[in-house]
DNA sequence: GCGAAATTCAACGTATACATTAATAAACAC
DNA sequence: GTGTTTATTAATGTATACGTTGAATTTCGC
C-alpha cells in the first residue's frame, strides 16, 4: 500500500502564518519533522480545503499556491497530483486546480461506499470474535454519541461518530479496507459540512453484533 | 489535453540520450492530442508492473526510469506518485520505487472489499429495477464465464469475469463506486496471476436479482 | 460595431541545476 | 582482523530555467 497517506498528527505549523519571500529562508521553524515539503504542501492544501478557505469550485494557480506556500511549483505540483487523486481537487491545464465540490449526489454515493464498506467491516469483526478490551473504543465511542445526541451537540457527535467509523474499521486490520475508507474521509468530511444529519446509522448494525 | 512534443534539438547536446523515441515522422498528418510525458512514464511503468517486468519486490532508480524512458526525472516522479497512490509501487527515500509484493493476505483483503462494493452494487442495481438492455452486458458477461468455466478456460473466465464485475459497478452510476473499485482493479490484476481459483464467486450475488 | 485574424501574455510541462544527505567505501586506530 | 571514524558517492528533494501553447487581448477588415 501506498505510504501512510492518512494525515498523521501533524497539523501543528503546516500553515504558514505568513508570507515569507519566495525564496526559502530560514526564518521557517526548523521542527524534527522531516517532512517533505511536498508533504507539508499538501497537508497545508488540504487543510485549506477542508476548512474552507478555499471553497468548491476555486481555482488556485500552481504559482500562486507556490509562492503562498513560500515553496517552489515543483513540491506544489507533487502534492497536487497527490490531492486529485484523492479526488479534493482537479488539476486544470491552464488554470490551476480548482476544489471539487461536494454535490447532494456526491454525498449520498461516498455515504452509499461508506456504508458498504462499514457494513463489512462489522460482519467481519463479528466473525473474528473480537475481545472486549477491542471493542472498548467502539463502545466508548458509541457512548459518546449517544451522549452527544441527547446533548444536542453535533460537533461531539460528529467526532465520536468519526472516530467509531475509524476505530471500527481499523480493528478489522484490513489495510486495504482501511486505506479505502481513509480515501473517503476527507471527502466526508466536506460532505458533513453540508448535511450532518442526513446520515444513516450503521451504529445499529454493529452494535447488534 | 494539450500537444506536449516538445524535445528541441539542443536536447541532443545536452544529454547523451540512447532513444529517441519522442520522434515523430512528417508524414503523420492530425495525430490526436499526445498525453503528457507523466501520463506516458504512468502508463510504461505501470504496464511494467502488471507484465510483471518489475516483479514484486523490484527496486528501480527513479533516474534510472527516466533514463529508460528517455525522459527526465520530473515526469517519473509525478508517474510515481500516482502509482505510489494507487498501492502499485513505494517510493523509498533512497532506492528509488519499489513494486509492492501482492501477499496472500493482500489478496484477501482485496476481495473483502471487492465483494462488499459488489454486493454494494448488486443490491444498488436491484433496488433501481434496471432494464433488460441494461443488464444485457452482464447476462452476457455470466453466460461467457459459465461457458469458460465449463471449457476449463481460465484466462477467458477472468475476461468475462472482469466484464462482469465492471458492468456491475458502471451499472449503478455511482462513480464514487466505479473509483473505488477500478483503484483496485490493478492489485485484483496482480493478484489474480496467482490465484485465479481461490476466487469467491460473486455472481450469485447477482443473478439472484 | 462585430467577428476574424493576429498578437501578447502567462501558466504550464518538462528539463536541468544544485544542495542535501543517506549509503557506501576508505582510512585508521587498536 | 575488527570496530569506528572520516571521506566519497550517488540519489534524492527542491529550485529554477525554458520552450510551448491555450487563453486573453488587440488589431483589422467590413
Amino acid at each position: 500500500m501506498a505510504a501512510s497517506r492518512n494525515q498523521p498528527a501533524n497539523r501543528a505549523a503546516a500553515v504558514p502564518g505568513k508570507r515569507p519571500s519566495p525564496k526559502r529562508s530560514a526564518t521557517v521553524i526548523n521542527l524534527p519533522s522531516r517532512a517533505s515539503l511536498t508533504d507539508d504542501a499538501y497537508q497545508a492544501i488540504r487543510r485549506r480545503i477542508l476548512d474552507n478557505v478555499y471553497p468548491p469550485g476555486q481555482q488556485v494557480l500552481e504559482s500562486v499556491l507556490a509562492e503562498d506556500l513560500g515553496i517552489s511549483r515543483t513540491p506544489v505540483r507533487e502534492a497536487l497530483i497527490r490531492l486529485a487523486n484523492e479526488g479534493l481537487v482537479e488539476v486544470i491545464p491552464r488554470h490551476g486546480m480548482r476544489v471539487l465540490p461536494v454535490s447532494p449526489l456526491d454525498m449520498r454515493e461516498i455515504y452509499e461506499v461508506l456504508t458498504a464498506l462499514e457494513s463489512a467491516a462489522a460482519e467481519m469483526l463479528a466473525r473474528r470474535k473480537p475481545s472486549d478490551a477491542e471493542l472498548k473504543s467502539l463502545v466508548d465511542a458509541t457512548r459518546d454519541m449517544t451522549r452527544a445526541l441527547k446533548a444536542n451537540d453535533l460537533d461531539g457527535w460528529a467526532a465520536a461518530d468519526e472516530r467509531f467509523h475509524q476505530g471500527l474499521v481499523e480493528l478489522t486490520g484490513n489495510r486495504t479496507l482501511i486505506d479505502a475508507v481513509a480515501r473517503l474521509g476527507d471527502r466526508v468530511h466536506r460532505a458533513r459540512m453540508f448535511t450532518l444529519r442526513l446520515r444513516p446509522k450503521p451504529v445499529n448494525s454493529t452494535q447488534e453484533h
